[in-house]
DNA sequence: TCGGTATATTCCTTGACGGGAATATACCGA
DNA sequence: TCGGTATATTCCCGTCAAGGAATATACCGA
């Protein structure tokens, strides 16, 4: 259960993660929102905390759980390399395949 | 085991992957490459199959084991709403530290 | 100090996975 | 048809994860 890609494995966490998304959150409210005892909410987020997706700041007797980029990147680092999978896939109908130019000029194209 | 993530769950499945970016492989190859016996290439290239990472392509005896972007497309887009995440933490790092707290405010307390 | 609140941890049971060994299945060439 | 080759499947076992229940820990307000 140590690699980033174990703790996405249970749907549950995932769950936690796409909440997370929304901003920061208590394990109580992550518990409620899903439907799961407080102790189920915890423990995952333990899980989630150890592989490196979300970090807990303390505020009295609540923790803040928030994302953290650290094993986002890892996966996406991992899963780069096969990008040209799905890519030249997704994208057979423009044939405006310019491939990969990801930080180059990214100024304004926010009409896609 | 059902899920694409769960998959990728194994760093053997996950060498299995990589090894397959070279290019289409039997079974009988890729267990001699990762070092493994030949029963357990063939039960996980079953479990990367049944989650749509990869296709086998019948050969009288062999199989030859291809990549699919089904799955890769799955975990790629369950990713793509964090990309924020790491994306403006690799351009601009080290002036958005205080992402987490908006509604709540901090009142210098490292030491206690 | 004393509840009351919020979270973490432990114990326990059930179920599933990973890998080894052996066997079964399918196909080739002669 | 008969080995020989390549792969899949089954059985077994050690290990570990998931969830529930209960408890422990930490902190607040009065």
């Amino acid at each position: 259960m140590s690699t980033a890609y174990a703790a996405l494995s249970l749907p549950l966490r995932r769950e936690i993660l796409d909440q997370l998304r929304a901003g920061p959150a208590t394990v109580g409210d992550l518990a409620e929102a899903l439907g799961v005892p407080q102790a189920v909410a915890s423990k995952q987020l333990g899980i989630l905390r150890e592989a490196g997706f979300v970090q807990a700041r303390a505020d009295a007797q609540r923790r803040w759980y928030a994302l953290l980029p650290e094993a986002f990147t890892e996966v996406a680092q991992w899963l780069e390399p096969y990008r040209w999978l799905w890519e030249d896939r997704l994208d057979r109908l423009g044939d405006r395949l310019d491939q990969m130019q990801e930080h180059d000029q990214m100024q304004e194209e926010e009409q896609s």
